[in-house]
DNA sequence: TAAAAATCCATGGAATCCCATAATAGCCCA
DNA sequence: TGGGCTATTATGGGATTCCATGGATTTTTA
């Protein structure tokens, strides 16, 4: 498997480290482990975002764009790379959250990683329930729209819901 | 790992020193450590710029587009060369920041180290902070230009059948 | 020779490694 | 089908290493 599927919830222990889910460490894997995952605070939500190297190829995607040297790029980076924090993973396959991304999201005892395909996102579990519960609701209505509920004819994405 | 990633905030003590931060100097070592970084004002923020070989390197490019003896290339070199220090690195990994650097960049008791990929900058915290907020603005009418939500650029799969 | 700079040493706290345990899931074989 | 064995996983807790920081000592330079 080369996604990220699925949620699960782990604990966050006395010294800041959360298990990171078996499935999801196996895809961080196959996706050319480099020493650990990149993460960084969502842009609109209170999450973190996590992913291996896809990942990070994507954020060097986006500024591929814009000239060396420029203020644009200088001032993008420090959005893009400058959250961002490598977290090493341990021998047993957990990672320390950082205090500043820990506030980001209110982690504080708990942490529910939600797999989005490419990369997945780490939430206060109760945050997520909201979210979710609006994600679904949300996609209901897409579907009515659409008629039928059978499946999604453009191929958009659930309203944006998701981040 | 090899490009700069994520901020570190570090102490200048009595002497001037400042710790650069583990994961930069590692990626400096990968970079072909040649006794020292590279540091220079940046040209149009209240930080300083630095970095390794890579850096240098880059440097060199932009001078390369312009022809020999042209007046624009020298005056690019001066502006480019001319405010570059070398700090080396002492045996703990500390540099010592010359006063030069230290007033254009009102460095006085803290450094802020943000990474830039290729390059890192150094930044009085509390300046450092308003910079980033508008990074992230920034990156947010970035990504919605992009359509980067999910991190799929073309919005195809991944449509929403999570969990 | 005094001031400045480079090198060396000491320390507290944090991050990393290593091992132990309990719970779960998967499997084999009767 | 069921029961027991094993492998995997999440979690907890020491022990060790790394790192930022401060200070002392030596070397250089003015």
């Amino acid at each position: 498997m080369d996604r990220f599927v699925s949620t699960y919830t782990n604990k966050i222990d006395a010294k800041g480290r959360v298990s990171i889910p078996a499935p999801f460490r196996s895809v961080l894997e196959n996706d050319g482990y480099s020493g650990g995952i990149y993460c960084y605070p969502s842009l609109d939500a209170a999450a973190l975002d996590g992913g291996g190297e896809r990942l990070a190829q994507k954020i060097d995607g986006l500024l591929q764009g814009l000239p060396d040297y420029s203020d644009e790029r200088d001032e993008l980076s420090v959005a893009l790379y400058g959250d961002v924090h490598v977290l090493s993973i341990d021998g047993d396959g957990r990672i320390i959250l950082p205090q500043s991304l820990r506030t980001h999201a209110n982690l504080e005892t708990q942490v529910t990683f939600v797999g989005l395909g490419d990369k997945f996102q780490m939430w206060h579990p109760e945050t997520f329930q909201d979210r979710h519960k609006q994600a679904r609701e949300k996609a209901k209505q897409h579907r009515t729209l659409f008629g039928a509920g059978s499946g999604n004819p453009t191929g958009s994405r659930d309203g944006g819901a998701r981040e």
